[in-house]
DNA sequence: ATAACTTTATAACCAAAACCTATAAGTAGC
DNA sequence: GCTACTTATAGGTTTTGGTTATAAAGTTAT
């Protein structure tokens, strides 16, 4: 056995055919063919099994591609340590951000961070929560930027925001005569929501004590943006987290601030346990916090809604 | 990198000296320092400071050794885990044992571990509580067999007895007459201890509350047989555990058991997270549980002394 | 001071492992 | 049965890791 192979066997998990596996790995396909034969050999197992359209992993062997990726994922925690070691922060960085956040927080902090690390290789993926979760313990990611708490022991949060929900109501809708808001209102009718599966519909459910009525259109959206114009265009009205309306938040009479306690998302930096590139990480929590209002710093006030 | 190099690193560490770690790595000399000095210029640091009389990890080394020994742990997690979905029970058992267990534990289990697991090679160590603790988590020791519970996040720990304490009195020693004791009775004089750094030590002390007077002569003892035969020939008297005693419990009246609450010691078997040999270490607990009376079983009764 | 000993590093050479290209072989769909 | 797609095998080349022999450098003992 060697890394080597294990990092093939992952290939051809990921790929799920021995051409393609091969391809991505700079490899010609009999090369990595063999070593996955002589990894089996040496297991003593058969790890895939062939057909005429790829490879599929057996029972067994999909317990070894788990476990390989985390030797492969040891192994390069090495490589980080001598990294950090050295001051250098460089290689790649895997970063996953759901979509509730991603457009208006990484265009805030993406230049900054590759300006500061020029030969740091930034790959961002708009995922969802449970899927940044999943590949996070997979090491498929380095770092998650999601909402939390996650209540999950593999995992290391830290914190970043704390962003208040806002209402947004069209003019004609009747809490559009409203100054402020609380959750009962949320009983009025009218409210749209995200998606099935977005973080941010299921706080939004537990914040109105899941008695949401939606309006006549069951329209879902996978957006914030979306339910933004949604509201603009239409009758009803949303929630909103603050950073998704921050240019107009203090001028659109129609954004609504909650009475205290505020709810807030707490926003977080997530990594597997044992993270080792400390100063990479540091960076990144500085860059995002110097790219918000101070009043949106975690710890500052607000009453958290979990979202599981 | 290579699982290979890993390898001599962890070995130059164990032996400190290039030489002896080729020697007991199975290759030359030449062979092994050639592939060290490959490693550190692939990760660009230096590893080891080579002096006269060996080699000593640098800081960056020493990290460095401890993280390539989790990837080879992970490593060999993965080829157990084949081992184990193959239903094999083979290759090697490193198992640490503290000394007030050993002699009356050990001798009870191995052979029908070996007879049962004939390809199984058991390593048996006597080592302290703490230094077990230690090479569980270094994954120098696969299994330890002592006096819980350790309230350490990283093991996991498989209660087996709850095993009683008993009061050991010379024939002309006041205690002697007593039919049962308590533990108010160990602020009477002349209590010998185990050494420092045994858990017993500890347990006996907590048990009776941090005041034990020693008699005039302050030898503390390595070994509960040590302390048995210091009773039968001088004055004073100690504590046993019940299966230093099993074959006279019931017939040797110098032999007091406490009043209930029995103060017990909960002695398990203890793991690295995520050890996969789950197999091996059911067969373990077995044999061991059926090695000793059922009255013995963890969560029978009795009161647990803690040690930390 | 020097000789003897110990330890690591280097050199030359060899064997094994891993890779590539070319090609065979097998199966699904037409 | 042919085509298109897959994985497996074979032969030859390159790379890697290994060996032995020996140098270099530092300790210890005389």
């Amino acid at each position: 056995m060697n890394l080597q192979q294990l990092g093939y066997l992952v290939a051809l998990d990921t790929h799920r055919q021995f051409g393609l596996a091969a391809e991505k790995s700079f490899v010609s396909q009999p090369a990595l063919s063999v070593q996955v034969q002589k990894l089996e050999e040496e297991l003593g197992v058969l790890l895939f099994d062939r057909t005429q359209r790829g490879a599929e992993p057996t029972a067994v062997g999909a317990q070894v591609i788990t476990q390989a990726r985390r030797v492969l994922h040891e192994a390069q925690q090495l490589r980080e340590l001598v990294q950090v070691a050295k001051g250098e922060v460089v290689g790649e960085l895997r970063l996953g951000v759901i979509s509730t956040l991603a457009p208006y927080l990484v265009p805030r902090f993406l230049v900054g961070l590759s300006k500061a690390y020029p030969n740091l290789r930034v790959h961002i993926e708009e995922l969802r929560s449970e899927e940044i979760m999943l590949r996070l313990k997979d090491y498929r990611l380095d770092v998650g930027l999601l909402v939390t708490p996650l209540d999950d022991r593999l995992l290391h949060e830290l914190p970043l925001l704390d962003e208040p929900f806002l209402l947004l109501a069209s003019e004609d809708h009747p809490l559009a005569a409203r100054a402020t808001v609380s959750p009962a209102d949320l009983a009025s009718p009218g409210l749209w929501l995200m998606q099935e599966g977005h973080c941010f519909r299921n706080q939004v459910l537990n914040l109105c004590g899941r008695t949401a009525s939606t309006g006549a259109v069951a329209y879902e959206s996978g957006s914030i943006e979306t339910l933004k114009e949604l509201v603009r265009h239409h009758h009803g009205y949303t929630l909103v987290p603050e950073l998704a309306v921050l240019d107009e938040v203090d001028r659109n009479p129609l954004l609504k601030r909650f009475v205290a306690p505020t709810p807030v998302r707490e926003v977080s930096l997530v990594v597997h346990h044992g993270f080792v590139r400390t100063t990479l990480l540091t960076a990144l929590r500085e860059l995002i916090l110097a790219s918000v209002p101070t009043r949106l710093r975690a710890g500052k006030a607000g009453e958290k809604v979990r979202w599981r």
